[in-house]
This record gives C-alpha cells, structure tokens and sequence, in this order.
DNA sequence: GTTCTAGAAC
DNA sequence: GTTCTAGAAC
C-alpha cells in the first residue's frame, strides 16, 4: 500500500509552492470502438494540466500488456504529479477496482463512461485500420459482442468522487470540454453527471437503471442527479411514499404498491426483513402452462413442505405467484395452515420471482425455475422472465451444467456474480425444475394420467428441495458430524448435471468415512502415503531447527512457529508440531488433542500479535485436510487473502472450503471421535467463491480484484466458535 | 508445495 | 492476439 502513496515531499516543480497539484485517476469505460483513446488524445491536446495514458493496448513497448503494467505506470505517472487516464474497457466493476486503490487518499478517483450503442462501437472497430492493440476487422465485432452482457456501470461506490456517463457523441464533446479545461489546481464538483435527457425514451432507459438495487442496500447514495429529480417526480405524482423495504421502486413496482398495500404473507412480519437467512423462492411447478389439477398440485406442494422444513435448518421455503387472485396461493397457503406448518420457514408470497428482493423486500438466494426440457429461454411464464432478468450469463452458466432436463428432475446452477439477478436480487444460484405435464399442446403430455403425473410431481420437488438444502449446506462450513448426515441426506438427485453430481456423491463418500470413523478410532491408520522430496521442507525444519534458524520464527519444546515460504495472506505463519511420526492431521488421534490444544493457543498468540499491529485483519487457524507437505502444520492466516502467492484455485480453495478444518473444530472433533474423518479433495476444484459474500466468480483474477473490495461480513459459521479471529472478537 | 507450459478460453 | 487454467515435472 505505501508503494502506492504519491511522494508528497517531492512535488513537481510548478513553481507555485503553495498550491498543490492534486493529480487525478480518470477511469476510462467503455466497448473497444467507444471512443476512449480519442478522448484521452482530445483532452491531453487543450489540457493545462499534465496527463499521462495508460492504456493497455500499446503498455508494453506498443503491445498489449497486462493490467498489473497499467498499475505500475499509473503508480510511477502519480509520483510524477500527472493525471492518469486508464484506457481500457473497464466494463466490470472487477476491472475497475484495482484502479481506485491507485494514489493516496486525497487523490480523486474519476470515471467516464463512453455508453454509446454497441451497434456504432461494432462499426467503427470493424472499419478501423492500424488500431494500437491490432483490434479490427471482424474480431472487434466478436470481442464487443461477447463484453456488451457484462457491462456493469460504475457507482459512486466504488470509490469514485464523480461520473461521468456519455451516451452519445455530444455528451462526449462536453466531457471532452470539461476536462480539457481542467487546470492543474482547478477541482470538479463531486458525484454522478450525465444522463440529463428528459425525453420519454431515455426516461425508460432510466427506470431499467432504477430497478438495478445495490447489494449493499445503499444505492440512495448513488442515484444521480437527475434520475433522483425522476423518482422525486414519481412518488409526488403518486402521491405515495417510498417503500421502507427496499430500493427505488420503478414505476412498474409503484403502481404494485399501490395496490397491494401489504405483502401476501402467511407468516410474521420478521419474514420480510433484509436479513440473511437462506431462501428458497419457488413457483408452483406444472400448475399453469402445464395445466396440472389445482387441487392435487397444491396437496403434494404442502406434503413436500411438510417433509423438507424440518431439514432445512434456519433456512425458508417461498411459494410465489404473481398475483393476489392466485388460486394455487391459497389453496397452498390454507393446506400449510391447516398442517400447522412453521410459518417462519414456509409462507407463500405474491410478487414477481425475478424482482422479489427490488420490489417486495423479500431476499431469496436461491430461485427455482419452472424449466422447460430443453433448458432454454423462452416460453412465457416463469421461465422466460427468469432468463430475461439473469441475462446471458445465466443461459451460459446453464449450458456448463446440463443440457436437457428430464419431467421429474432438477439442475442446479450457480448463478453467475455478472448476472443482473445477483447484483440486483442478490440470487446466487437458480434451480432449474421440469414437472409433468398434462397439457396436450406441449412435449411429453401424461394424458390425465395423474398417478404418474402425481409421482413426477413429488419427485420434482423432491428434487428441487434436496437441491436447495445441498446449496444451504454447501455455504455452511461442516463441522460435526450432525452436518455431515444431514448432508447424507441431502443428496440431490438432479440427473444430466456431472459436476453436481459427482459432488454430492463425493459428499457421500466423505461421509461415510466419517461414519467410518468411530469404528476406527483406535486403530493406527496406515496413511501409505509416499512423500516426496519437495514435500519435506517442513519436516526438515522440524528434524533440525539449527539448520533453519533463519526461519524460525519462534520454538517451544512441543511446536515451531515460521513464516509460510509462499504466504497466501499479508500474514500467514505456520505452527508445526516437533513430534515425530505425526505427518498430517489424518495421523492425529486422541493422545494428540493436548498437543492440538497447545498448536492452537500458539497459532492464537500470533493471530493476537498480528492484530496489535493490524487491527483490520482477522485470522482463520486450521489445518488443511489433505496438506501437500509433511508435518503436521497449522495454519495462521489473515483473511485478506491479499497475496501474489495466492495463484490458482487450489490455494483458494484449500482455505475456502471445507478442506480447510479449523483448529477448533479439529480439537472437537478429535476430542469426540479420536481422529479426523478423511474428507475428499474434490472440494479443491470447487468453483470459486468469494469467503465473505459467497458470490461465485469465473476465475482468480477475477476473484481477487472482487475480494480486494469485498466487505460483506463473514458467513455466520466462521463467526461462531472461535472460528474467526479478529480484534472485536479479542475483547479489545 | 512451486514452476513451467500447452492449449483452452476469451 | 492475450489471459488463464490445469497437468506434468520436480
């Protein structure tokens, strides 16, 4: 971080001492074609102050190059005293983060957005000859294709002092004037510009923009100007006041709300509140086009509640529909009363299943899709609405996972973090659900035949529900053996999806090792394991501390304390035990829990060392379940994750997911069972998923610059128990 | 555990 | 074209 301050001893010498020159980092966004070099040559042209292009294409001696030389020119420009202009797409929020951690604190972060059509970007890349990162011709149109769905425009949130949104060649001229009359002294005002147009067309452009919902639930801070003065105008127009429970509703959802003035629940009034309690918002499957009898389909929906409820934990189950007049809504909701079933995990709801967090408050992370076979777009009902709110990305996301879906069964996806239904919605994943169908004008109609039809029906709840508690486990970090059946029970039997699959049988097996264990508690377990060379550094250590004095950083009869060689983490430091013949944690038994106990207090006391100096990290300690090098080791490791060693998704999930047993429950556990269950390593290439807002990303890069910024707060598990240590949690 | 690199993904 | 992953070698 210090590397990045501006050297604000040694100012460039302008010959005016008193005033400061304040250099800036100007974001460029916008599709290959939008104009962003020319807007930097125009401005950099009439500019009295003095500016500096990073642009990736031509960084490396007129080559593209990598966003890390962008970094490192910015950083050396600033200490220069120039402006930065990032020229590059920046598209994604991801993409951009990196960039406002640049200069100091007083040094402003601006944005300006090119947002002009895809169409005129296409064309002018497509025509364009001798382009610096040699993007032209029919390659340009494919590369702007593929960005145009992850486009995710800035907000004042990231860190941005002031926007600037351009849609058209105009708006791009006054932005051009503004900063090219941007003196080295001159400050510009603060927050979100452009956008101003008032004419109906742009106005629905803006209530699309509307309807997007920060996560965070802050996005009040970030409405521009104008598109405050329009919701202003809305809610004076209607007479009505904003609704308490979540964003800006669009005019669409005001004109709900006005006529339902009360959410359609069965339950209390706690159901609603923008907590986070793992939700799963269902439709009725097979009941509309699919034309399954009413009566029936709201029977097996109750049965199916009624049987799952007890194994979900905290988490609900939410039957939607679109309307108050919904028959199967209160055919189900009478049936659930009449069974006595918790009104806090099971209620139906009225609303619209891609809007349910925007419009009604509700959060749901998980949808259910009432799919066709084919999984695709499409259709009506449900089903095309949910693939027009996710977006292409969930279309992608659904084709990686499976390609048909037979009646009866489901499939599982994890919904894409660039997906608007995760930004918006905070969806993280949506269920595809295939029911039977009795409607003669669709595929694969049973004819009235409703046993068979009945039998699909349980099954495809079945399915749907055992899908849910898999993802609600999933998130969970498994700790006791209370966990591990009920995930036994929680295999979810969607066919045509591999990955799922083979993951829950993994679980399967996990398990029943698990169960295994207590029958092989006493007996020494032959590991067989063979290691090789490079895996012995740690134990070298341990054979001969003498040797390795430069490392050590700290030695007790019974444990040695060193700093990971290839730390993944601003702090990462290792707790070996000295006893011999105790390669990993699958050799600890119960003889071992005082020597587990005293690892643990040691790692602690680092931990609490590292949080004097550093307040703001917090600490997981833990063993990895199938470690890569001999020696028993624990692992001390600061949560930021914020290391060049940290490369691939094995190091991110070795920490990230269950494979990593913290030390607490290890010490349990050995203390209950007397030894540690063998886990599977399948949980290694696991997607990739941020540890703080669980949110899934396509790859490291792309993970790291989120967690760079990412402050949602840690998964409730790791903050029981002693999980996780922080400087709240030490009673500082 | 890391490094290297082919080839997939973008 | 570059970026990124994953598997082999160590």
């Amino acid at each position: 971080m210090e590397s990045m301050e501006i050297d604000r001893e040694k100012p460039p010498s302008t010959g005016e001492e008193k005033n400061e020159i304040n250099p800036i980092v100007l974001v460029l966004m916008g599709l290959p074609g939008s104009g962003k070099s020319t807007f930097c040559d125009e401005v950099m042209r009439i500019s009295p102050r003095p500016w500096a292009r990073v642009c990736q294409d031509t960084i490396n001696n007129g080559k593209a190059g990598t966003k890390n030389q962008c970094l490192s020119i910015a950083v050396n420009a600033l200490r220069d005293g120039k402006s930065v202009f990032i020229d590059r797409c920046n598209i994604s929020r991801e993409q951009r983060a990196d960039f406002l951690k640049l200069g100091g604190p007083q040094t402003e972060k601006h944005a300006v957005v090119l947002d002009l059509p895809p169409k005129l970007c296409i064309s002018r890349s497509v025509k364009r000859t001798g382009h610096e990162g040699n993007l032209q011709g029919g390659k340009a149109a494919a590369v702007v294709n593929q960005m145009v769905p992850k486009k995710e425009l800035p907000k004042l949130s990231e860190g941005f002092n002031r926007i600037t949104f351009c849609k058209d060649e105009k708006e791009v001229k006054e932005a051009i004037n503004v900063y090219g009359s941007f003196g080295p002294l001159d400050s510009l005002p603060s927050g979100c510009f452009g956008q101003k147009n008032s004419d109906t067309k742009i106005q629905l452009g803006i209530m699309k923009f509307l309807k997007k919902v920060d996560p965070s639930g802050n996005a009040g801070s970030e409405l521009t100007v104008s598109q405050k003065l329009i919701t202003n105008e809305i809610e004076k127009d209607s007479g009505i006041q904003r609704a308490k429970i979540g964003s800006h509703p669009s005019g669409e959802a005001l004109e709900k709300l006005e006529k339902d003035d009360e959410p359609d629940i069965t339950s209390n009034s706690g159901a609603i509140a923008g907590d986070n309690i793992p939700t799963l918002a269902f439709p009725s499957i097979s009941t509309a086009d699919f034309q399954f009898n009413l009566e029936k389909a709201s029977d097996i929906i109750v049965e199916k509640v009624e049987e799952f409820v007890s194994r979900i934990g905290k988490a609900r189950l939410v039957l939607v529909d679109l309307s108050h007049g919904s028959k199967i809504l209160s055919l189900v909701k009478n049936k659930a009363a009449q069974k006595n079933i918790d009104s806090s995990k099971f209620f139906t709801f009225v609303g619209d299943i891609t809007q349910l967090r925007s419009q009604r408050g509700l959060q749901c992370n998980v949808i259910a899709n009432a799919a066709n076979w084919r999984l695709k777009p499409g259709g009506g009902g449900v089903n095309a609405a949910i693939f027009k709110a996710a977006g292409s990305s969930l279309e992608i996301a659904t084709k990686e996972r499976a390609v048909t879906l037979s009646p009866g069964k489901s499939v599982i996806v994890p919904l894409p973090s660039s997906s608007p239904l995760f930004a918006g919605e905070g969806v993280t994943h949506v269920i595809h659900v295939l029911g039977p169908n009795m409607n003669p004008q669709r595929p694969d109609c049973l004819k009235d035949d409703y046993v068979k039809g009945c039998k699909i029906l349980r099954e495809a709840y079945t399915s749907l529900f055992e899908g849910f508690v898999s993802i609600v486990k999933s998130q969970e970090v498994i700790t006791k053996n209370d966990d591990l059946k009920a995930k036994r029970e929680a295999v979810c039997e969607s066919e045509n999806n591999k990955k799922y699959k083979g993951f829950h049988e993994d679980f399967e097996h996990g398990v029943s090792s698990s169960m295994d264990g207590t029958k092989i508690q006493d007996k020494k377990v032959n590991t067989s394991k063979t290691w090789a060379p490079w895996t012995q550094a740690l134990h070298n250590v341990v054979t001969d501390p003498d040797k390795h004095k430069n490392v050590v950083l700290d030695m007790s009869d019974d444990v040695i304390v060193i700093n990971d060689a290839y730390p993944k983490a601003q702090r990462h430091v290792l707790v070996l035990a000295r006893a011999d013949g105790l390669d990993s944690i699958a050799d600890v038994r119960r003889e071992h829990v005082s020597l587990l106990k005293t690892m643990h207090d040691v790692g602690l006391k680092w931990a609490e060392k590292f949080l004097d100096e550093n307040k703001s990290l917090s600490f997981r300690l833990g063993y990895h379940s199938a470690p890569s090098m001999r020696q028993l080791h624990l692992h001390v490791i600061s949560q930021d994750f914020n290391s060049s060693h940290l490369k691939n998704k094995k190091h991110w999930n070795s920490f990230n997911t269950p494979f990593f047993l913290d030390s607490v429950d290890v010490i349990k556990e050995v203390e209950d069972v007397g030894n540690i269950a063998s886990k599977n390593d399948k949980f290694l290439s696991m997607e990739l998923r941020c540890h703080r807002c669980r949110s899934a990303h396509p790859n490291i890069p792309r993970l790291k610059s989120h967690i760079s910024y990412c402050q949602a707060p840690f998964p409730s598990a790791l903050l029981q128990n002693g999980r996780l240590v922080s400087s709240e949690g030490t009673g500082c």
